[in-house]
This record gives C-alpha cells, structure tokens and sequence, in this order.
DNA sequence: TCTGGGGTCCTAGGACCC
DNA sequence: TCTGGGGTCCTAGGACCC
C-alpha cells in the first residue's frame, strides 16, 4: 500500500510511533551556579552573555520580576539592584563540564539518545513499553538531581516535536512533577489547542506572523493545515514539523555527533581597539580555538574568513569587512591558519576606526585523512610540526585550556572581553577546585 | 559606561557543461 | 511562427535552533 504522506528526503514517513523523551535542564546555566554556591537556592540569579552584555539564563525567581533573556542588562539596573539579584558572568569551561555529567547519566537509562545542546537530549524509549514511561522518566529526574545537583525536566511523545510540546506542558501543572507524558493522552488536541505555534519547536518569529495571518494560531491547527499548502509556504521543513505534530516521526534521532561544517570564533572586545597589532592578537586567539576545534573532529579547513566590526550601536563612524581566503591546501596547523588570517587581515583594516569585534570562521572542511595535497604546493605540515601541535593540544586538555599558547596571541590582551562576574572553573582547572575546609 | 556567540537546513538563481 | 533542456556546482539569503 502507498503512504498517503510524500516521503520526505528519503525519510520514511509511514513508520508511525516513536517513543521519545525530552530531558531539558531546567534554567542550565543558573541552577550549575547554584550547585556550587547552594546559598543561591530560592534567590533570583541572572547569568549573562560573553562580554557580560545581555541576560542569557534566568532563575524562576528572575524570571517572576519580568527579566526577559537576551535583555541589556544596564536596563535592568534598578531590578538587579532593589531585588538583589546575582548576576553571574557566563561560564563555559563549567557548564560544558556539568553538562557532560548530565548526559553520562542519561545513557545509562537507553542505548539510543541524541544530545541536542548543552541542556538537552533526546532519548529513544522505543522497546520500554512494558514500563510506565512517567514513572521511568521520574526515576531519570530523580537520579540526575541526586547525582549531579541540576534539576531537570522531561516530555515525552510519539515524535521529536510532540516530546518537545509535551516537556512544555511538564511545567505547566506542579502536580506533573516536570514530567508529561502526551502520548495516547485522551485530550490530546485540547492540549495542541493550548501551544500558540510560536513555542513549536521548528516555527520561529517569522513563520508565527505568517501562520497567524492566515488563522492558525495554534499546534492544532496547524496539525490540520493541508500538506500541500505547508510546503509551498513553509518549505519542506515546515511540512516535516506538521506531520511530526500528527505523530509521525520525520526527524530521526542523531546519535552521533556529525563533524561540523563551518567553526565560528569570535567575540567582542572588552573595550574599543584601534590598533592592527591588538586586532591580530585577537584573530590569532580565536584562530586557534576554532582550529583545536578543527582538530578534535579530525578536520582541516580549505577556507579562512575574517571579519572586523565597530561598534553597531555607537553613532561613531561604523565600518565592517570580511575577507575569504582560499588556501591551496587545507590544514589544520593553528600555526599557518593564523599566518592566512593575519594576511587578511591586513587587507581588511583601515586605520582610525574603533573596533569592537572581530573573528574567524572556518570552512571547506575536509576530514583531515582526505587532504588534496596541491601539485605545486609543498606539505604544509612537516612530521615535527605535527608533533608539536599534538602535545600542545594534549597538554591543554589535561591541564586546562590555554595552559601553552601561541605567543601570537597575545600576553595581556587589553581587548579581551570582560568577565567580571566569572565563579572559579570548580571541575575543570585543578586550582579552582573547591575546598571542603580552608 | 553597558547590547552574545555559536550552528543547521532549504531554496532560488546564475554559471557552466554537454 | 518556432530560438533546448537537463544536470551539477556554487553562492546568497532566509528561515530555524540553542
């Protein structure tokens, strides 16, 4: 018999019924602050973006005094001061390290699970129908709370999409405990009637406009839109969403980690910068994360952009250029991707603007065992080079990030971003870990 | 004073080839 | 009168995600 559904990429769209959760760490970044300075329990605490600018992450209680994400938070002063908020500098090294945890958690409850950002997972519970999934999914809760301090919560559904609008309705009630269970749920399009289609997972601002100018408002009537008028106006994308929101799995688990086919360095600075020299130590550093980057996914890159910024806010004469640099042979070497960026680099600058940003992102990416070795160029990368950067990058992971650094980078970088607020590298440098007795 | 930093996929259109 | 057509590759732009 042939599907009613198109088939969708290859994707085969008449295998109905998935089982999958979604487990969504409850305000991430917040509560890793919190499991270290547990002080900060039931207090309003506010993490920010790079650079300290805007909020990235909330606690419940900031989020009950209207502090909305992606705020400035110089407009928020008099908030942060007659509520006493926290405010946190943003924390990588941390959160990357308690998000590990998390996850090497969660594959011990199912052998199929995507980890889909820094606080999120799909798990595949196909096969554990003899369980009550709501009761498993608790346990999972439980157990990531017990053993690694953050709180999560988990929606579970027949799809992708449906796990998703299930873990928002999982915050919905306090009785659902941060668990919701939406498959076979008897009212299932009273609920789809309830999720406006901007919280679909796959609907962003602009489809929203245009969906509720033609009077779809809702995931359930969007559920009941026709096919044919989904594609044409929301691509093959939006027609994937609608059929995931009637229970048919279009967007598969990703289990592994695919190699990444552009790395994106870049930062603003934490003060105005003029000068070219300042400007290539700045490139230099975030050539050098993108390329250990490059490297950890066993890649070389064929192609180099750099880009200058001034300040878009300020009034102050702007500018902004970006430069593409083809090399004859890709590389991974930090060493000659620099000298590349630098070369742009030079192209791009003009004096007597005040920059505010810059950085570097890499493409053409190969897997570094598929390397065209140009005719006309030699080896770029001798044995000993090779060598080098291998301790280099072995060293750096064992004892902490930036432990050896190119001396093109920079000894005091006036224009690194600001991180005023930053708490200590708790587990990940061996000199911020913390005391139990002083 | 102060406004983040990453990624993905799809589509349309142009260049080029036979 | 009628002025091919199919395929590939690349790029830019627009949508989305966290």
């Amino acid at each position: 018999m042939k599907s009613v559904y198109p088939s969708l990429h290859g994707l085969p769209a008449e295998t109905k019924g998935g089982v999958y959760a979604l487990v969504d760490c409850n305000n991430f970044y917040a509560s890793c602050e919190r499991v270290f300075n547990p002080k900060l329990e039931g207090k309003p605490v506010v993490v920010l973006s790079n650079n300290d600018g805007c909020v990235v992450a909330r606690s419940n209680e900031a989020k009950a005094y209207g502090i909305k994400i992606g705020t400035p938070i110089f407009q928020c002063e008099d908030l942060v001061k007659n509520q006493k908020v926290y405010l946190f500098s943003s924390n990588y090294a941390l959160y990357g390290d308690m998000s590990r945890r998390v996850m090497d958690i969660l594959t011990q409850f199912t052998p199929e699970i995507e980890i889909y950002s820094i606080d999120e997972a799909f798990l595949s519970l196909k096969g554990f129908h003899y369980l009550n999934l709501t009761e498993y999914a608790g346990h999972i809760k439980n157990t990531v709370k017990k053993w690694t301090g953050i709180p999560v919560s988990i929606g579970i559904g027949e799809t992708k999409t449906l796990a998703k609008i299930a873990h928002k309705l999982s915050k919905r009630k306090p009785e659902y405990d941060g668990v919701f269970n939406i498959i076979d749920h008897p009212e299932i399009d009273q609920l789809l009637a309830s999720i406006e289609v901007n919280d679909i997972w796959g609907i962003g601002g602009q489809y929203t406009k245009f969906l509720n100018k033609h009077n779809i408002n809702n995931a359930l009537q969007l559920r009941n839109a026709r096919d044919k008028w989904v594609e044409k106006h929301l691509t093959s994308v939006g027609l994937r969403t609608v059929l995931e929101l009637r229970g048919i799995p279009c967007i598969p688990l990703e289990e592994t980690i695919p190699a990444k086919k552009g790395i994106m360095s870049s930062r603003s600075f934490g003060k105005p910068v003029e000068k070219l020299t300042e400007l290539k130590e700045a490139v230099a550093t975030y050539i050098s994360i993108g390329a250990e980057k490059l490297r950890k996914q066993k890649s070389a890159a064929s192609v180099v952009h750099v880009f200058l910024a001034t300040d878009f806010f300020k009034e102050e004469p702007k500018y902004f250029n970006f430069s593409t640099f083809r090399l004859p042979t890709a590389t991974a070497s930090t060493t000659d991707l620099i000298g590349y960026a630098h070369k742009s680099l030079e192209k791009i600058f003009r004096k007597g603007y005040q920059y505010k940003r810059a950085g570097v992102m890499l493409t053409g990416i190969v897997p570094e065992n598929q390397i065209q070795y140009n005719l006309f160029e030699p080896k770029p990368l001798n044995r000993r080079r090779e060598t080098l950067t291998k301790v280099i990058d072995k060293i750096n992971l064992e004892l902490g990030t930036d432990t050896i650094q190119y001396a093109a980078e920079g000894i005091n970088k006036p224009w690194r971003m600001r991180q005023a607020k930053r708490t200590k590298r708790f587990t990940t440098k061996w000199d911020e870990i913390p005391l139990v007795k002083g």
